[in-house]
DNA sequence: GCCAACGTTGGC
DNA sequence: GCCAACGTTGGC
């Protein structure tokens, strides 16, 4: 099994929702980066889990933990023309965009801060979130770095 | 609101 | 294929 970590603007999607509904299964769309599309298509497996880190917001951090509950499909957004995260180019039959369900699996009690990360950098070996200019939405987070952000909760 | 970092676009 | 311009992300 892998593990994940998912960025999310809290204003506009994170633990909240997946909470207040913890057995339905909630798209992951609108990722519009080929990279991210790369691990949603090909390497996120149904019952992987995910860190739900909200960023965007007063204090950015790890706030929850989902389950994949459907592995990668075209994301139906991007051919949706009247919603914003339309994509003209991407072909219905060849579709450039793809999307996973994810459940809700717990909210942390009290968040793992992104300083809290920060302070712990050195033995977290380089995780993905913590590089200077990351922008990628979906990164891969090593069973032993999963383990000791979970001991910093 | 600022600004560094990054991905994408498009002219050549 | 190069690279400048541009738009977006995200922490502060």
């Amino acid at each position: 099994m892998k593990h994940w970590l998912m960025k999310t603007e809290p204003s506009t999607f994170g633990i909240d929702e997946l909470a207040r509904a913890p057995r339905r299964k909630f798209p992951w769309d609108g990722v519009r980066n080929y990279q991210a599309r790369n691990m949603l298509r090909d390497e996120m497996k149904r019952d992987d889990l995910a860190f739900i880190y909200h960023s965007s917001c007063e204090v950015p951090g790890i706030y929850g933990i989902a389950r994949i509950a459907r592995e990668g499909y075209p994301d139906p957004t991007a051919f949706d023309r009247k919603h914003v995260h339309y994509d003209p180019k991407s072909d219905p039959a060849e579709p450039t965009w793809f999307q996973v369900d994810v459940t809700f699996v717990e909210r942390l009690r009290t968040p793992i801060t992104l300083e809290t990360l920060k302070a712990h950098a050195r033995e977290l070996d380089d995780l993905l979130i913590l590089r200077r200019g990351n922008r990628l939405s979906i990164t891969p987070v090593s069973a032993t770095q999963w383990r000791k952000v979970l001991a910093l909760a």
